[in-house]
DNA sequence: ATAGTTAGTTGTACAGTCCAACTTACTTAG
DNA sequence: CTAAGTAAGTTGGACTGTACAACTAACTAT
């Protein structure tokens, strides 16, 4: 047995001959949707020897080392693949390894999550948006996916305590009501509208544009993100979270 | 050139028909020591067709898929064999992973950092603690670990002013002033005495014991970390760090 | 005109940091 | 025995930003 996984590895020179874990990226891609946080999930094919088969799982596989220049790249191409956006929000999430979480043997996979805007994107026929409701999903995933998600869901929550990260989740011009309603869809709870605001604008991250929003009520100030674009760190959290 | 690297990888089902690449585990291991930021840092072997012989670098190796479950068992393990600690601070700092950042071929590692107590540990004879000033280390380190350590200066940094990392530095009994110091070495910064005594004595974080620690003046209480053990995160953080 | 709805503002309360002065408890020098 | 020195720990006022709630503003629909 460890002869056959062995025999996977490496056999060249003393200090390289080691038995090679597999290497994967996944990417938990987050976006608004339906007034929801949904995520992006593709159903793993169902052929020969295929782990999970028509599972759900995260778009994502095996590195390809003769593609991808670096990790961030290979993650980049995958999110390119499934939607067609180039330019989200992509950070590092972790990664995962160990002896169990592939049938097919010892495997470590680096973990992304990005935030794109939905209406951007052209899925791939494998691919669909499945929402987040109570800060999880319902779905069953494959691997160790569902550990991976729940992880993103969770540095999500955190960050936008404290973070201007939501924005990267608003089309190019938007309104602070509308960037309010993101904050409190990803926190599931509602915000002070005064103390959103006024932490929004002293922050130097939008600007507004010349229109304003018309509906069947008072019209709203459009905005747009600042060019800089890097995210915005706020020194306190909203309520206490307990 | 590309066959020779193919022929490192698995070759077996179409699936697994993947060059794989190289999957190593570094720790950043932090202490105190000397009243300064102090980062444990070995020397790489000497050896035939080793990379970059004889300089720094950060304590790590390939995963051993034979003894090592998974990745924080691996860096728990490293951890273990250069210091002797065996129950630290441990947390997933990220992974690196190009075709350029070892001359042996497309590799990735995953980095932890821990936060250890320098004096209960006993370190190997290769290894050495090397200070961090200004944030910086200012030895250069083999592949890009220079890199590495700098994100988990920056990691460290940005947590300790909103958590409760420094108590993982602390021996067993502690003065609040002792704790401040380790605080305002990390952060390079000094911190309101008051503002601070507020903060960690409200988060329920640390007791007193029935000692106090005499000097050559006023005797200070000591306390040691309540048992749950996990860190604390505050809504603020101190000054606005600019 | 009036009611309804959402955008946006204002004012008071409160929490926690910032800053600085203060008190307390000890040691050491005279 | 007292005085000076030092670090521990406390106190109070200024300031910043959120919490809460009431308010005004701008529009549509009836």
């Amino acid at each position: 047995m460890a002869g056959e996984v062995r025999a996977q590895g490496a056999v060249k020179s003393g200090q390289l001959d080691f038995p090679r874990p597999l290497t994967t990226v996944d990417v938990v891609i987050f976006s608004i949707l339906d007034d929801k946080l949904q995520v992006l999930l593709v159903q793993r094919p169902a052929g020969e020897g295929e782990p999970f088969p028509l599972s759900l799982a995260l778009p994502g596989g095996f590195v390809d080392i003769a593609r991808d220049r670096d990790l961030a790249a290979c993650a980049a191409r995958k999110l390119k693949e499934k939607t067609g956006v180039t330019s989200p929000y992509l950070e590092q999430l972790g990664s995962w390894g160990s002896a169990s979480r592939d049938p097919r043997g010892w495997s470590a996979t680096h973990a992304y999550f990005a935030l794109i805007l939905a209406d951007a994107s052209t899925l791939t026929s494998d691919a669909r948006w499945l929402p987040i409701r109570d800060g999880k999903l319902r779905e069953k995933l494959a691997f160790d996916h569902g550990e991976i998600l729940a992880s993103a869901i969770q540095r999500l929550r955190n960050k936008v305590e404290y973070t201007s990260l939501p924005a990267y989740l608003m089309p190019a011009e938007f309104t602070l009501p509308d960037l309010q309603r993101v904050y409190e869809i990803v926190l599931d709870r509602p915000l002070e509208k005064s103390a959103f605001r006024t932490r929004i604008l002293s922050a130097d991250m939008i600007e507004p544009v010349a229109k304003m929003r018309r509906g069947p009520n008072r019209p709203a100030q459009l905005y747009r993100l600042k060019k800089n674009s890097e995210p915005v760190y706020f020194v306190r959290t909203f309520n206490p979270p307990e």
